[in-house]
RNA sequence: GGGAGGUUAGCUCAGCGGUAGAGCGCCUGCUUUACACGCAGGUGGUCGGGGGUUCGAUCCCCUCACCUCCCACCA
């Protein structure tokens, strides 16, 4: 594509500044300047205040997707804002190992290759892992550069490095040593694909249709024999029991009886379990499966029942299946039940919907298997970790997650710890010869029972999530003293989906706890997760939202402001490509008119802070509306509310400080005024305010207002340590305000005044006040902006006098105007009227009913009914206004 | 089986005791020289249904309907 021609070239090299910005020309340098000059690590003495965070880890194998975008800005904008406002801000960014999800990106990559990661051995293939890491993992780090995340680059940890290692091995053997980590041959959540246990929570439920199969075992001495039910008729080669209710009637006739597995033929005692048997359900005949089945299991270990394992950890059926070993287990299901049926045992086979337990990273159905796994007792540690959030030392925004963590740590069960996997933490126990066990932060030489020498480690590493829930503290260097852990733990706020509340937040709070004595942060926001136009992200619709592609196309800067605007307190942030788009137009709003200030400021001796004197009622205006929107802004990120606090800054830079503002002092600052004393004022206010929406923005668009920032001050990479405006009060100016709304209202009103009578924009108008006006408090004000309304409302008259008799009326911001077009021949706005007529005439009616209602005079409160009475007297003078005319 | 949240303008969402707001969309005008990624004006809502509390309810309570999510060992 050719060139544009020279006026923008000439626009560029006369302001300063392009038409419109390219964010790409400016991201990648400011980012580099900041981090360069340290910003990004905390400054100031230790002691004063501090503000710190800690990213919550992505996986190694992560890109960046829309979901962590959100997040990480959030945090951005706390970090910036904090810094700016005075903190010592301190963002720990880092990443996870990701146990299970980075072993099986690797051995998916083995896969192509015909190898599984048993062929190379567990040595060989770690160091797989790790070389794969180093040449596309952290893919993500880069990522939330560009984003502009304010992270403390020189304290990136991983969770796998040497410090952050020995912190899990310690956090193993101080809780083994207080017995709240045991091993034992319990039913875990296994998956077959993964082929290793998982804990609880990670097992999805998925609603599923399936099928209840009935069928009857025979019990020597009772003809019809027990009628069983079962979604998963394969577990029935591992049946060792059955079991009744001891006070159901209906199968009195089963009490001390065995019965008779079928295929099997293994002889089962009858057992009577108040627990295990709902006597409303089904036969009231339970098959007892002590090695599939969790609650089975207890009943085996209520009456010493045998376990017998038939399903293998591949999911394949095992030698105790007999003639269906190395069946898969969903092939054995199959053959199992045509038999049963060929037998005439299956008594029936009902679809059923059955809660399907599926493996959160594989998906694989879930099968309880018995094996021999580690656990943390839960119970002593979630107990004080419930009562920090009841006294207030931890505290949810949105408050409301709180009744969930409650419910969720009062039920607690124990947590399954260890993984059969490779990567990720080993498991520091040593089994010796003799059976003993010794679990150390140094691999032990010898056997802590018997002495004995030959000791081998224990294969299993742990769960993910044991080692992160230490992040808050082991990036700091625990279980060491270190400066660092002194200095910044406990930390100041965490921001994370609520989705990994249970994995990660409240397991953070109870190791935190547990391990340093003090909660691992004050403050936890939990956030919605992201749908695009209120519907799931995927694939098959096509609505994906990639930030990097959003970056590129809409610059970063729009991208975090769309999902700080999108930021609502509910469970769902709803972002739609539209927006960003709307974002980039703010920015580019921004641009021009940082273009046309520095029109103004060009060539012309310093401004100096407007100084309240010889300051307009415009200027008046706009500073208290800027006071107004710093002290908002600051009081909704407080509050967490991004959404709002970016609506405050949008709303007063666009609509107050372009759409207003500017347009006011164009007058004054034209040729001829430009040297005067107002113009000067107004110089000094415009340069005030843009400098001011810069500082307020940057938390949100740190990129452009950077880059606008050099332009108007001149000192490249500063604004990010520039002083946040507080919105302090001192420019609150309640006269200019009502001074200048009336004045915005009433140009308002001779635009839509000609709109009504089908007259051009430009067409004339003659304006009257009447100085007798309902409300005249603001009439001075507005006679000394009488030039300037006559301007902007493009008036060929204004005077302030009596409401011309037959001209048209109406009254706004509770000023009664006359209205002419004396060179329109037009006549529309007939139809119009009376509709405003009738809206006015209708809420008369409602108001005068109102205040005729004695209940209402006597309990409302006296404002509320001084203020119905203002707005009826308003709207009286409206409809004879509008009733003369 | 429990629990939480939602139902407000065509779309996506704010608001949560004094009769409704934003962005986008839509309509109508505009080379008003910072900006068409713009300016100006406008359209558009029995605030899911029903009941109650209140002087007054979109906002509080009850109930129904429909969505979404979380938790739970019902064979």
């Amino acid at each position: 594509m050719p060139e544009k021609p020279a006026l923008d070239a000439a626009a560029a090299t006369s302001k300063g500044l392009e038409k419109t910005f390219d964010p790409a020309h400016f991201e990648e340098r400011w980012y580099a300047v900041w981090e360069k000059d340290g910003h990004f690590q905390p400054g100031g003495p230790p002691g004063s205040p501090r503000f710190v965070m800690v990213i919550p880890p992505p996986n190694v194998t992560g890109r960046l997707h829309i979901g962590h975008a959100y997040g990480r800005t959030i945090e951005d904008i706390l970090a910036r804002w904090k810094r700016m406002s005075g903190y010592r801000v301190l963002w720990v960014p880092g990443t996870d190992h990701a146990g299970i999800a980075t072993q099986m990106v690797v051995e998916r990559q083995l896969r192509e290759e015909g190898l599984a990661r048993q062929d190379l051995g567990r040595e060989t293939f770690i160091e797989r892992v790790w070389a794969w890491r180093r040449e596309s993992g952290d893919m993500i780090l880069g990522q939330l550069r560009k984003l502009g995340c304010s992270l403390d680059w020189s304290r990136l940890r991983f969770t796998l490095d040497p410090e952050l290692s020995r912190a899990v091995r310690h956090a193993f053997v101080l809780l083994y040593r207080d017995g709240l980590i045991y091993k034992g041959r319990y039913v875990v959540n296994w998956c077959p694909g993964c082929r290793t246990a998982v804990s609880d929570l990670e097992v999805v439920e998925r609603k599923t249709k399936g099928t209840l199969y009935k069928i009857r075992y025979d019990v020597p001495g009772v003809a019809e024999g027990a009628v069983v039910a079962t979604t998963r008729p394969e577990t029935m080669l591992g049946d060792t029991a059955l079991a009744i209710h001891p006070e159901d009637p209906r199968n009195a006739a089963l009490r001390g009886k065995r019965a008779l597995l079928p295929i099997v033929g293994r002889d089962l005692p009858v057992v009577e379990d108040a627990i295990l048997v709902d006597r409303e359900f089904g036969t009231g005949v339970v098959k007892v499966t002590p090695a599939h089945d969790v609650n089975d299991f207890a009943v085996g270990q209520r009456y010493g029942l045998p376990a017998v394992v038939v399903i293998g950890p591949d999911g394949k059926m095992t030698p105790e299946a007999g003639e269906y070993a190395g069946l898969d287990r969903f092939v054995a299901r199959k053959k199992i039940v045509e038999r049963l049926e060929a037998e005439g045992r299956l008594v029936a086979a009902e679809p059923y919907e059955i809660n399907l337990g599926t493996c959160q990273r594989s998906e694989d159905v879930i099968e309880p298997y018995l094996s021999e796994q580690w656990f943390v007792r839960i119970e002593p540690l979630a107990e004080p970790a419930i009562r920090a959030v009841e006294d207030g030392t931890v505290r949810f925004a949105p408050e409301s997650w709180a009744k969930t963590y409650f419910a969720w740590m009062r039920n607690l069960r124990d947590w399954c710890i260890s993984r059969q996997l490779w990567w990720g933490h080993r498991i520091p126990a040593f089994t010796c010869a003799n059976g003993h066990l010794t679990v150390a932060d140094e691999d032990p030489a010898a056997c802590d029972t018997c002495g004995s020498a030959a000791l081998e480690q224990d294969p299993d590493v742990l769960d993910t999530w044991f080692s992160s829930q230490l992040w808050p503290f082991s990036v700091f260097g625990w279980p060491e003293k270190t400066p660092d852990l002194e200095d910044f733990y406990p930390t100041d706020v965490l921001v994370t989906g609520y989705d990994i509340l249970f994995f990660w937040v409240a397991r953070m709070i109870m190791a935190g706890l547990r391990f340093t004595g003090q909660a691992p942060f004050s403050t936890v926001h939990l956030h919605g997760l992201v749908r695009v136009g209120g519907e799931k992200m995927s694939k098959s619709r096509g609505n994906v939202i990639d930030p990097l592609e959003a970056i590129q196309e809409f610059g970063a800067d729009a991208v975090r402001f769309t999902l700080a605007s999108a930021a609502a307190s509910g469970p769902t942030v709803s972002v739609e490509r539209g927006r960003m788009a709307g974002s980039r137009n703010f920015a580019t709003k921004l641009w021009n008119a940082a273009r046309f200030t520095l029109g103004q400021l060009e060539g012309r001796p310093a401004t100096r802070p407007p100084d309240g004197q010889a300051l307009s009622l415009p200027d008046r205006w706009i500073l208290s509306r800027l006071d107004t929107t710093a002290a908002d802004v600051h009081r909704h990120l407080e509050g967490f509310r991004f959404d709002e606090a970016a609506g405050a800054v949008y709303g007063f830079l666009w609509h107050e400080l372009c759409d207003g503002y500017l347009e006011m002092v164009k007058p004054v600052l034209s040729q001829e005024a430009s040297a005067q004393a107002p113009a000067e004022a107004a110089r000094s206010v415009l340069r005030h305010c843009l400098e001011s929406s810069l500082a307020l923005l940057h938390p949100f668009m740190p990129f452009v207002t950077e880059e606008i920032w050099e332009k108007l001050t001149g000192n490249p990479g500063t604004l990010i340590a520039t002083p946040y405006p507080q919105g302090t009060g001192r420019w609150r100016d309640a006269e200019a305000e009502t001074a200048v709304e009336a004045l915005r209202a009433i140009v308002t009103r001779v635009r839509t005044f000609r709109t009504e009578r089908g007259a051009s924009p430009t067409e004339p108008v003659e304006l009257t006040i009447d100085p007798q006006s309902p409300s005249r408090a603001g009439i001075p004000a507005l006679e000394t902006l009488a030039p300037l309304l006559s301007h902007l409302a493009r008036l060929s008259d204004l005077r302030f006098a009596p409401a011309e008799a037959g001209a048209f009326q109406d009254v706004v911001a509770g000023l009664m105007l006359s209205l002419a077009l004396p060179q329109a021949s037009a006549a529309g706005g007939q139809a119009r009227v009376g509709k405003a007529l009738a809206a006015v005439a209708d809420e008369i009616a409602q108001l005068s009913a109102k205040l005729q209602n004695p209940a209402y005079l006597e309990k409302a409160p006296p404002a509320v009914v001084e203020k119905t009475r203002l707005r009826l007297r308003e709207l009286e003078e409206k409809r004879a206004a509008l009733g003369r005319s």
